[in-house]
DNA sequence: GCCCTAACCTGATTGC
DNA sequence: TGCAATCAGGTTAGGG
């Protein structure tokens, strides 16, 4: 479940394999996954050369060297390996892209729920309309106190909610949504306007941390998640809520609870997380 | 416009 | 043991 720090690993990944490599020819084998014009996307891959792996948010921006950028969301267990070119499929491979150095990079996506879309490089929101509604990076230049201050006072939602809106903060996943409420101490269901002002500060400054963290750590591996060099993530030794059900809290000792907060799984502690409300 | 829910999928786990 | 139900979660379309 790929979040900003697995979707940056993958970048930098692909950066670094397939960065400068020329393309032969392109195999779609689950047409689903292409968004835009199928015939198109094909026709005008081919013979191109990658010239830079970008990221905004969760999304990939695969640019090309002939005016194009193929836009991809791995959402749930989209993953990117690169192989030799006589390596078989994998049983949930998508798509093939052909290399002329005798390589090809596959796109395997075990729940079929990852997106891809050809747009004009610098004009992706075309075709992709949610990029350019993206909320800032959670970094510290782009995440500016004043912006939540001022953007969550309008927000009636459960705070879960909220941490879980691209277009409010880009990146943000259900993993280090519940990491980021345990370490500022917020009950996950706090009406996000309730939330005052130094907490908000607390929690910006722990969102801000914990991208840096789990990007150096290559994210976290839970089920299927690994990088484009199938590598696992190594961060999920250190996470203090999610995924920690019935075990004691981190800060107090008791135990964890989980309940569903806007239909996910939603994992914190009863006894030190305030419910603002 | 705000907020919530269902749908998209498959594999692993849980329950009977 | 075997099979069915449930859960996992990012995003969006659609309903109230």
């Amino acid at each position: 479940m790929p979040e900003l720090p697995e979707v940056e690993t993958v970048r930098s990944g692909l950066e670094r394999l397939i960065q400068g490599a020329k393309i032969k020819d392109v195999e779609v084998i689950y047409p689903k996954l292409i968004k835009t014009d199928l015939e198109e996307f094909v026709e005008k891959i081919k013979l191109a050369t990658f010239a830079k792996i970008k990221r905004r948010g969760k999304y990939l921006l695969l640019e090309l060297d002939n005016g194009y950028t193929i836009v991809s969301h791995l959402r749930m267990e989209g993953q990117y390996s690169v192989e030799a070119e006589n390596t078989p499929l994998r049983k949930h491979t998508e798509l093939v892209v052909h290399l002329f150095d005798n390589r090809k990079l596959y796109y395997n996506d075990t729940r079929k729920f990852g997106t891809m879309y050809l747009a004009k490089t610098n004009n992706e929101g075309e075709v992709v309309p949610s990029l350019d509604k993206l909320g800032p990076e959670p970094t510290e230049s782009d995440l500016k106190l004043d912006y939540i201050v001022e953007k969550f006072a309008k927000i009636n939602k459960k705070i879960k909610a909220t941490l879980l809106d691209q277009n409010v903060i880009a990146g943000l996943g259900n993993i280090y949504a519940d990491e980021v409420l345990w370490q500022s101490k917020i009950h996950p269901e706090s009406i996000t306007k309730k939330i005052p002002k130094n907490v908000l500060e607390d929690l910006r400054k722990n969102i801000i941390q914990e991208i840096i963290v789990a990007t150096q750590n290559h994210g976290t591996t839970v089920h299927s998640y690994s990088n484009v060099y199938g590598e696992a993530g190594e961060f999920q030794n250190q996470l203090d809520a999610y995924g920690r059900k019935d075990e004691p809290c981190k800060r107090c000792g008791q135990p964890m609870k989980k309940i569903k907060v806007v239909q996910r799984g939603t994992t914190f502690c009863e006894h030190c997380q305030i419910k603002y409300e």
